[in-house]
RNA sequence: GGUCCGGUAGUUCAGUUGGUUAGAAUACAUGCCUGUCACGCAUGGGGUCGCGGGUUCGAGUCCCGUCCGGACCGCCA
């Protein structure tokens, strides 16, 4: 028998018993006259104990020899510690070894097996098998098990039926990038991996299962992010017979559920903000609402004041944010700091205009030329601004401003601490655009994806040849953001196949296209197709926002690099010529320059 | 496709204006140590300074190229 307990169960109610552990060897402290042995397995670690008056010398000698990281199996008994360690919960015990048996060697790791002095990314990635026997790495995936059991309960409780759809699919040019895999028997052919279960989620709504999800991987052909990675997992679901509001109040009620019983957080209702009004205010369709600094556009003032300075009156957009209480502390450095900041080419704004309203009444600004004292302090007002506050403001193109703007904000919430850990905002954004102009493509793409609903209200409107018309379309589309994370989306779906067309219509599709490539959903559509909408929750994300990180890699049991690289198996490879043979496939064009 | 940061002992890092034998911590090895728990103390081994080229009397340090890692922009319906 390798064990009767876990190294993290035995209590000092125990004292006495004769017990069996196995695990690995996290560290020996040999005292010389006394050895402990700390014992490590994914349940905790229990000390060992070995002493010159009770040990035979043989036994001693052996426990002399174990490295870190060996797995050894023991027997010996419970005892209390003379002096006893308060950090961890079997800290009150020991086990006085009476036999030690090693079940397996192990060479010195390349680094150390503590949350404190863990090596670099890259050799951790390499070595992930041992990275994974860190407590916090563990602890992350213990949680990802915990989030996705939760998820499972919380929509079997509401009559979900977890469906799984195909990987092997057909590829389509609309979206991200396809993943292709080869096809031997189909000399030629390709199949592509599933940006997403999409079509199949909604062919199951036509085929009347009427409440479904899948915690499923999803590839996706594209350059990787700490957030982002070539094959990721998602909560993919869809309902039947269901208004935009009774999928919000569903995956609102499965967000709560788990917060509450992964964290022990009540999160209460979830505002909801539509997507105009998120990039009025915020710059961005994902807005962090731990904290305010909301935009306040300046056109209207700055056209009234008419002083002259072009660079204002002659912009599309002037908006600016305000800080508050940070005059007193921010200097003149900071403020220089900031604006090479904002002209950072990832940023690209000309520069930035502060206002700066001193504690004693005085104002420190960048267009003092331009404006006097009293048209700041109307400025101000918009603001609310008070004494000690600062205003940022921006001018020039208005969604570049406002990204701009909305960057600029975010980086103010980091200076500032504004952001949190363990505060936890979300939020609906709803309302979004239908079609997207693309100006290099020079036509539409769809925001969400092709198979969105257009709003009741705006069907008509599709008919119609101005761009400024379609560019106003509004979608029954939503995202939920938590903390500015994008969490998850949905919409509700097309199941007419009329509309359908038309939309694939204005995506710049010809009828043949459509055919061939989504044929089969259209066809299901003439087949008696329910209405029908879902959302596709980030489950690796989800993971880290709980956790409060922004990297989802610990939160994945192998994760790629930067390259879509798995660095431990060195995964992607060269293949043989015998199986490009088998697949008609030639390598050609590999530059070399 | 682009921008920025990094690569020095097994590991994490320091290394000043280019200047003697490249350091620290940790890990590893050996010895000591009567209650350790990041044990302590002593001693020791351990380096192609990513790679290639250049400048120089002299390069870890400066220049060019290249490879690798990380963050970001583009991209991600």
């Amino acid at each position: 028998m390798y064990r009767t307990h876990t190294c993290g169960e035995l209590r000092i109610s125990d004292v006495g018993k004769k017990v069996t552990l196995s695990g690995w060897v996290q560290t020996t402290r040999d005292k010389g006259f006394m050895i402990w042995v700390d014992l490590r397995d994914r349940y905790g670690i229990t000390q060992l104990f070995l002493n010159e008056e009770e040990t035979p010398a043989e036994l001693l000698e052996k426990a002399r020899t174990l490295g870190r990281e060996w797995v050894i199996s023991v027997e010996g008994f419970v005892i209390e510690r003379a002096s006893k360690n308060d950090k961890i919960p079997t800290g009150e015990i020991e086990i006085q070894v009476t036999e030690l048996k090693v079940l397996n060697a192990s060479k010195t790791p390349p680094f150390t097996i503590e949350e404190e002095t863990d090596g670099g990314d890259d050799l951790r990635m390499k070595y992930r098998y041992l990275d994974l026997r860190r407590e916090s790495v563990r602890e992350n995936m213990i949680f990802r098990s915990n989030l996705a059991i939760e998820t499972r309960k919380y929509l079997a409780g509401k009559d979900f039926i977890e469906v799984e759809t195909p990987n092997l699919i057909k590829s389509t040019p609309e979206g991200a990038r396809d993943f292709v895999v080869p096809s031997r028997l189909n000399a030629g052919q390709f199949y592509a991996l599933p940006q997403s279960p999409q079509t199949f989620k909604q062919i199951l709504m036509v085929a009347g299962f009427d409440k479904y999800f899948q915690i499923v991987k999803c590839f996706r052909d594209e350059d990787l992010r700490a957030d982002r990675q070539p094959e990721f997992t998602q909560i993919d679901c869809e309902m039947s017979f269901v208004t935009q509001e009774d999928i919000l109040n569903t995956f609102e009620g499965l967000t709560k559920h788990l917060f509450k019983t992964t964290l022990g957080v009540d999160l209460g209702d979830f505002p909801r903000m539509n997507y105009d009004d998120a990039m009025r205010l915020y710059g961005i369709d994902k807005p962090d609402l731990r904290f305010g600094m909301q935009f306040v556009e300046l056109n209207d003032i700055i056209k009234e004041q008419a002083v002259g300075f072009n660079v204002f009156e002659s912009a599309e957009l002037v908006v600016g944010i305000c800080a508050k209480g940070i005059a007193g502390s921010y200097s003149r450095k900071d403020i220089d700091n900031l604006t090479d900041w904002v002209k950072r080419p990832q940023i690209g704004a000309k520069g930035l205009v502060y206002v700066k309203f001193e504690e004693d009444g005085s104002i420190k600004t960048s267009v003092g030329k331009f404006y006097d004292d009293d048209k700041l302090r109307a400025w101000g007002e918009l603001f609310g601004a008070e004494k000690g506050d600062m205003i940022f403001v921006l001018s020039g193109e208005l969604d570049k401003t406002r990204k701009q703007m909305g960057e600029l904000r975010l980086e103010m919430g980091r200076r500032l601490g504004l952001m949190k850990e363990g505060d936890f905002k979300p939020l609906w954004v709803v309302d979004f655009p239908l079609l997207e102009w693309d100006e290099d493509a020079n036509r539409f793409f769809a925001m969400h994806h092709p198979f969105t609903s257009p709003k009741k209200g705006d069907i008509e409107k599709m008919m119609s040849d101005d761009h400024e018309i379609l560019k106003g379309l509004r979608a029954d589309a939503y995202d939920l953001v938590i903390n500015g994370s994008e969490i998850g989306g949905g919409s509700i779906r097309i199941h007419d196949r009329a509309l359908q067309a038309k939309n694939f219509k204005l995506l710049g599709f010809t009828p043949e296209e459509a055919e061939n490539q989504f044929g089969f959903l259209l066809g299901a559509f003439e087949y008696g197709a329910p209405p029908h909408g879902g959302i596709a929750f980030g489950f690796d994300r989800l993971c880290a926002v709980l956790k409060g990180q922004t990297s989802i890699r610990d939160f994945i049991a192998f994760p790629k690099n930067n390259m879509g690289r798995d660095m431990m198996i060195d995964a992607p490879s060269l293949i043989d010529q015998t199986q490009l043979n088998e697949l008609n496939l030639e390598i050609t064009g590999i530059e070399t320059e």
